[in-house]
Parts: structure tokens; C-alpha cells; sequence
DNA sequence: TAATTTATGTCAGTCGATGACAGATGACAA
DNA sequence: TTGTCATCTGTCATCGACTGACATAAATTA
């Protein structure tokens, strides 16, 4: 890795460093561009060449986990049912978390409290939600060999696990939570899932019960 | 009502019907505060007294739908299991999209459409969810005798719940979706949500098992 | 009609974000 | 080492969303 490269990698863990700082200490909004342009001794105008926004500065990281729960679907045996697939990849996603804090385990939780004290973060992290979901969504769907635009299924499921994901990771703002706590939450809520849902139901595949109830009016 | 209330709502109308127009013609973001004062002919200043923001203006009718499922699941017997009172809520909603939309059938699916368009809008949109989540969990949670901050099965109940809701309300920007469709799709996904839980589990109450499952470190 | 309240317009200014251009700096070949 | 090239960066100008302050115009009430 070049002088160069390396350059750019610093000066983007110095605009994330000092901009989180600045978010915990004084919060998103009021925290400008300016400010942590200035703390990095950049240009404001270079901030927007290293992050699109302000906002996905704050949510970066969000980006990795993401990833990592879509690849660890995907990593799931193809035989393996829906549902069983899913909470898997997000017993791997817990995991990777678990892992990956080795070096700084307050980072995920510090993350996490500057997005929930915002509700423009929030409002931004479940559309990135959503993008995933997609993604999951199909994933399934090509599984089960079904059409996502029809059967509402697959789709519905996913919006389930990532229900729970959304509950688990909730971080109040309040109380120090620790990561140690925020994982065991997280664990929690899925073993819940996994209680709640029919198992029965969750092993749909092509032509099971449940196929049809999806478009209302007459094809044309 | 007086002169001035009238005129004010004559204003507010205006600016909504302007403002979706240009939303539907040219997109949200390319639609400025500016063009949209301009089609009323009030000043920009003016447009942000009367909405906080452009966004606020495109998810303004979200706000009574919000309401609508929260008094819905409030009016709802206290000894109905929380499952069937979120569920019946629900369908309580959707008939009521059905009947106010008697005079303007597309109106519905016009505001979904604009919203589903633009990625900042369902950001937005999320979060107002997560506001009406927080209200029902709260309900559910007093019916149930639980703490919502300690056990997670109301809080995981109710995300549930938006899940469907978001499911069934989703609308292809591209195909041209009519309000029927749109109804039938949501009481379909109801219906998937119905046969997906464990009629057992939702059925918790104080004391039932699954209730300890929640914090994960000792209470300090 | 006079006094009071309230809605609106104007103006100035902040902040987030983007395009254009010029200068600085690292990469690389001769 | 030097010169060329690609790329990073700062400066400047600009737009659009949004806000506070103040003056004016209109409606309400006495």
C-alpha cells in the first residue's frame, strides 16, 4: 500500500474519530461539517470527498454489518429452511460482532447511542434496514423458488428476523449498557423468535399453503 | 369557525395538493420549498410555518394513520389477547382506509408512491413507525402486566406487527397499483401473520414462560 | 371605530452539499 | 534525479433547506 493510500486511510479514521467525539459530546446536528473538517485540519470540502453526507459518516460502519449479514445468508447450506437459514446468519452476525470488538468493544455500543439519540440517524439506519432486506428477501425467495413479487412470504419472514435485529440491538440512551449486555439482549430476542414463530409455517417452500394469498384483483 | 381558521386551512390544502404534484411530476428532491410557495403564492417563509419541513409536508398524512392504529388498539376489550387486539387493530385500520378514501380513492396509493420514490422519505417514514411501535408496546405492555423494558415479548410482538404492516403496504413504484389491490394485499399479509405466529406464544402473559429471557448481565 | 391578536412577507444568515478550477503532492518511468 | 501524469486538496461560488427578527397587513374583539 502506497504513501498515498495510506494517507487516505488515516484521514478518514481521523474525520470518523473526531467526528463521533464531537457527536457524543455536543450530538449530531449540532456538530457541523466545519467543525470536524477543522478538527482533522481539512477542508469542509474534503470532508464531502471522503463521506456523501454527514450522516453517512455516522452510519459507515452500519455498511459492514450489513454485509455481513447478507454474505452469512449466503453462506447458509441451501438445503438448509428459511427460517433456520436466517437466524443462523444472525447467530453468525452476533458472533462477528462479538469478535470484531476484540480491539475497542465500546465502539458498537458508542455507535449505536449516537445514532438512536437522532432521529434522523435512526430514520437513516432502517432505510439502510431496508436495503438489506431486499437483498435477504431474494435470497430466500431464489431458495424457496418462489417469486418475491407474489409470494409475500419470504418477504414477510425477513421482515421478521430484521424486526428482531432492530428490537435486540436497541440501545437506551440512558443507561450505560455494556456490549457484553447489548449481545446478550441480542441473543435473547432471537431465542424469542425462534419461540414465537410456527415452525411449521417457517418451512414453507413452493406450493405449501399460504401460496395464493397475495394479489387481490384478476390479472387484467 | 371563523374567517381566519378557514383560510388557513384553505392554505394548508393548497400547499399539500401543489406540493404532490410537483412530487409526482418532477420527483421530491427536485421540488423546491420555493416552487411549491410559489403554485400558492405565499412565501417560502410562510411554507415553514405551516409544515417544519418539506419532508414533514410529504409524510403529514402519516400522522392520523399513526393515530389511527394506536386508538384503534386502545379501543379494543382489555381482556382480547394482545396478538388478537394488535391484529384486529390492524384490520380496523385498513377498513378505515377503505371508507375515508371514498372521496379520493388514489390518494393513498399517490402518498405511498411519492414516499416509496425517495429513499430520505422512507427513512422518514420508518421512524415515524418506530414512534407508533413505542405507543403500542406500551399498551400491550399494560395490558400484560409486564415491563416493556424488561421483558421483550410485547416490544417483539408489536414489531411484528409494523412488520406486516410495512409489508402490506408496499407499492411498486413502477406498476400502477390501485387502492383495491393495495387493501387486499395488506389483508392478505394479515392473514400470512396470523398463520406464521404461534397462536401459544402470543398468547403470553405475566409469569408465562419465555420472560426471563431478556437481560443478559446481573441487575449490578 | 379602536385596540389587540395573529398571519404573512421581507431580509439576513446558518448549515449541508455540489460543481469548477487551480495548486500541491505522491506515483512512476526514463 | 528529473519530468510527466494522475490524483488529492483547498478555494470560491452557488444552491437549497431552514430559522430568527422585525415590520406590515389582516382578522378578531371590545
Amino acid at each position: 500500500m502506497g504513501l498515498r493510500e495510506r494517507k487516505k486511510h488515516r484521514t478518514r479514521l481521523a474525520l470518523c474519530d473526531a467526528a463521533f467525539e464531537l457527536f457524543l459530546e455536543q450530538g449530531f446536528e449540532s456538530t457541523t461539517v466545519d467543525q470536524i473538517a477543522a478538527a482533522v485540519d481539512v477542508s469542509p470540502r474534503t470532508f464531502f470527498r471522503y463521506f456523501g453526507s454527514k450522516e453517512d459518516l455516522a452510519l459507515d460502519y452500519t455498511v459492514e454489518y450489513d454485509e455481513l449479514i447478507t454474505t452469512a445468508l449466503a453462506a447458509r447450506p441451501e438445503d438448509e429452511p428459511p427460517f433456520q437459514a436466517l437466524t443462523n446468519a444472525y447467530r453468525t452476525f452476533i458472533h462477528a460482532l462479538e469478535v470484531g470488538a476484540a480491539e475497542d468493544p465500546a465502539r458498537f455500543v458508542r455507535q449505536r447511542r449516537v445514532i438512536e439519540g437522532n432521529p434522523h440517524l435512526m430514520a437513516a439506519s432502517f432505510a439502510r434496514m431496508a436495503e438489506t432486506e431486499k437483498k435477504l428477501t431474494a435470497e430466500i425467495a431464489r431458495r424457496q423458488g418462489t417469486d418475491p413479487e407474489i409470494d409475500q412470504r419470504p418477504r414477510l419472514l425477513v421482515a421478521f428476523i430484521t424486526a428482531a435485529i432492530r428490537v435486540g440491538s436497541e440501545c437506551p440512551i440512558e443507561a450505560t449498557t455494556s456490549l457484553a449486555e447489548l449481545l446478550g439482549k441480542m441473543e435473547s430476542v432471537l431465542s424469542l423468535v425462534e419461540q414465537a414463530l410456527d415452525p411449521g409455517w417457517c418451512q414453507f417452500s413452493l406450493g405449501s399453503s399460504g401460496q395464493v394469498a397475495t394479489k387481490a384483483s384478476s390479472p387484467g
